[in-house]
DNA sequence: ACTTAGATTTCGCCG
DNA sequence: CGGCGAAGTCTAAGT
């Protein structure tokens, strides 16, 4: 990785037009072609950046980042008006990144523990597909009724439009007429609640670490 | 702006967990607080990260990064093997981004320019507002019937859902209950052109650069 | 190669 | 402060 401290002036053609003036910030150049423009505030996002594939031209004073998007070319020019600091440094390989939490872990804890969506909920399928795509979990109710669970991290409205969806085309077969909705997530929107609640469906908070059984469900006050 | 090239390993708790095995990689800490992790691959994306407001904890061979994120804590924890630079820059004032051919951009042009959408629609009103909210133009046609339009970028099937919500709200009103809808984007998916058509909605690409007059339309082959 | 859906989405605006 | 929508979204997975 190359790291290059330096009063600049940038300009992005491309999907849009960006101009950013002379300024110091720092140019991080990474081995996969990769090219990112820091400022020092403004948090996770570059200025401006080109994702590899990318084509890096040098030459003194000038920096130019070529990419082929569709049919148009995506460029980057930086003119470098004074170099700070430039130094280059060996990474070797890079380990992975091991995430837990994310939405499929979910639907794969709430797939082992239905009942925690709802008492009584048994699973028949993971991924039941319907016409306009997979349903998470397809369950059946103690009373044999049949239950549709929609899974987010974050339930939010579109969440709700995207279950009253799949619900639309499973009612179509009569034998699931009468199917019901839940939606599952760790954190519900008020108005996804809202919304749910006007269309008869149902909204269950959970909670990974509850699921799991690493954690005991949280007492609620004046219990 | 302080850059740490290190040999570490990285946990996040918070949304999620993550865990990032001892290796090489890039620590950029800036003067905001932010505080961001990126290896010598994988494009645009920190491998981990946080935004400010943070607190940063430092002792030898540990840093720790804390932020309140509501009622729970995300926390960014950085075990330092070893360090193989450590700098620090002043970067001085940051100057603004200035940015070109936004979708605000191409609404301002087209408000400018209705022609461009159809000939001989006018503007009655930007941002019209329904209950469902706001349409980017309001028009009327050359026989004084209503034209709703949806400008956007890319034109996707989502875009021809949003503009089908908002025509159902506007043709409740029976003065506008024959009211036609366009979506105008600079690139149009196939598959938006294709539901647009089914729900007799016109699509229309337009090309900022031509709406400003700074190019020509582009002849067609043996046009 | 293209499309779809998730993301610690981030980010900005507006109430 | 939360809700909503855009983003050069990015990214990975499926087809």
């Amino acid at each position: 990785m190359r790291l290059v401290v330096a009063r600049c002036e940038v300009t992005y053609s491309g999907r849009l037009s960006a101009f950013l003036p002379e300024s110091t910030r720092l140019l991080m150049l990474k081995a996969d072609g990769s090219v990112l423009v820091h400022a020092d505030a403004g948090g996770y996002k570059p200025l401006n950046w080109m994702t590899p594939p990318t084509v890096l031209e040098e030459e003194p004073g000038r920096l130019v980042i070529r990419k082929r998007a569709g049919k148009n070319e995506d460029r980057l020019e930086i003119r470098i008006a004074e170099v700070l600091s430039d130094v280059q440094h060996d990474m070797g390989e890079a380990a992975g990144l091991e995430k837990d939490g994310v939405e499929r872990d979910l639907q794969e804890a709430l797939a082992e523990r239905p009942d925690e969506v709802e008492e009584g909920l048994r699973l028949v399928r993971r991924e039941w597909s319907t016409e306009v795509g997979p349903v998470d979990l397809m369950c059946r109710d103690g009373d044999d009724g049949w239950v549709a669970v929609e899974i987010k991290r974050v339930g939010t409205i579109e969440a709700v439009e995207q279950l009253s969806r799949y619900l639309d085309f499973i009612r179509l077969d009569p034998a699931k007429g009468e199917c019901r909705g839940i939606l599952a997530a760790q954190t519900l929107k008020p108005q996804a609640v809202t919304l749910a609640e006007s269309r008869d469906l149902r909204c269950v908070e959970v909670d990974l670490a509850v699921l799991r059984g690493e954690r005991e469900p949280e007492l609620t006050l004046f219990g």
